[in-house]
DNA sequence: ACCTGAACACCGTTCAAGT
DNA sequence: ACCTGAACACCGTTCAAGT
């Protein structure tokens, strides 16, 4: 609020003639980033690519404005773009075939995912590979024998020489999900 | 910290002549709850019901220490059992014949799941159907036409109805990463 | 109608002074 | 060695007083 207040040249409590508190212009924000995220026009693509492309634009738009992960779910005023998000998303996979309650499901997978990569991805310490390393020292001057941790060990020199690459890791997982919730489909609904 | 202290009897400032600051408290509360997550021993099960009944034990003490959600991972300063769990887990994968890159891949998108589910869960303002008809209430009193966004109606009166059970919820995209995982390790290692 | 100074009830943290 | 009062630099928010 004072940070807000300042960049307008104001006191902080002038605002409140504006807006009723700071989740009220939270709620304004978060509707903005939710605009820029683009979904194909129906009856454009299937709908595997236009979930695809969505996921990658949500993501794109979380990197541009990474103080909004973890802020898009669970708006108790979601704004205009944000309903029309919802719609168009429901849209696309009943148009598609899938039922009703299988909608549901698979919306629900494919926003956990992608909310859920992003807040990982924003709340990890270390650039990968690079201060890797650190943490595992700190533990071996905690007293741990490294030899206890095999696997670690091992998985974190492999990160630390190749690195480690969050665009292809969000869609190893993405493709993952989307060709099981393809699976999924065709084993609910064999005709279409 | 102030309300820490008032539990213990004391003043706020006397907390740091034990601990090094909040972060640090954090840091050991945390590991509490990864000491609560029980994973198989090695060789006990096949990998896909180990990580399976892992994910539900996650989501079980995240259920018992909701506070938790969302601190677990990203620690810079991982705990005994914090690292215990990561290497049972990797060691989980290897040992079943998963490659160093592919166990990475498959722990990123199980936990990403696990937590981003977690989440959402904590942050969703409605207990599903109850206040999900309110939150529709305020976009109509906000002039929005209900019959531009038909999917969303249907799937609000549908969820009001039928009611939404996330732990059925969370166990339909578990099975769906478990099941990717499992096609995705036959398919690149074809011998096993 | 809009702005603001003073104030309230919070945070985490430091430091010199006490025992 | 441990505790604490006073203080600092923050939060979001209210309200009466100004213009």
């Amino acid at each position: 609020m004072r940070n807000v207040a300042k960049k307008l040249d104001v006191e902080a409590m002038s605002l409140y003639n504006h807006v009723a508190n700071k989740e009220d212009i939270v709620d304004g924000l978060v509707d903005i980033v939710f605009s820029e995220i683009e979904v194909a026009r129906p009856g454009t693509v299937d709908w595997k690519t236009a979930m695809r492309e969505r996921a990658i634009s949500v993501r794109a738009a979380l990197n541009r404005h990474r103080w909004a992960v973890g802020l898009m779910e669970g708006r108790m005023n979601p704004g205009h773009a944000n309903v029309q998000n919802h719609t168009a998303v429901l849209g696309c996979l009943r148009e598609a075939g899938f039922s009703l309650r299988a909608a549901v499901h698979a919306y629900s997978v494919m926003d956990v995912y992608i909310h859920g990569f992003a807040v990982q991805e924003k709340g990890l310490p270390f650039d990968a590979p690079e201060e890797t390393g650190q943490v595992m020292q700190r533990q071996r001057e905690n007293g741990a024998e490294m030899d206890e941790y095999p696997y670690l060990v091992e998985a974190a020199t492999e990160l630390a020489q190749a690195g480690y690459d969050y665009d292809t890791e969000f869609e190893f997982g993405l493709d993952l999900i989307l060709d099981g919730l393809e699976r999924f489909k065709a084993h609910t609904e064999p005709n279409t």
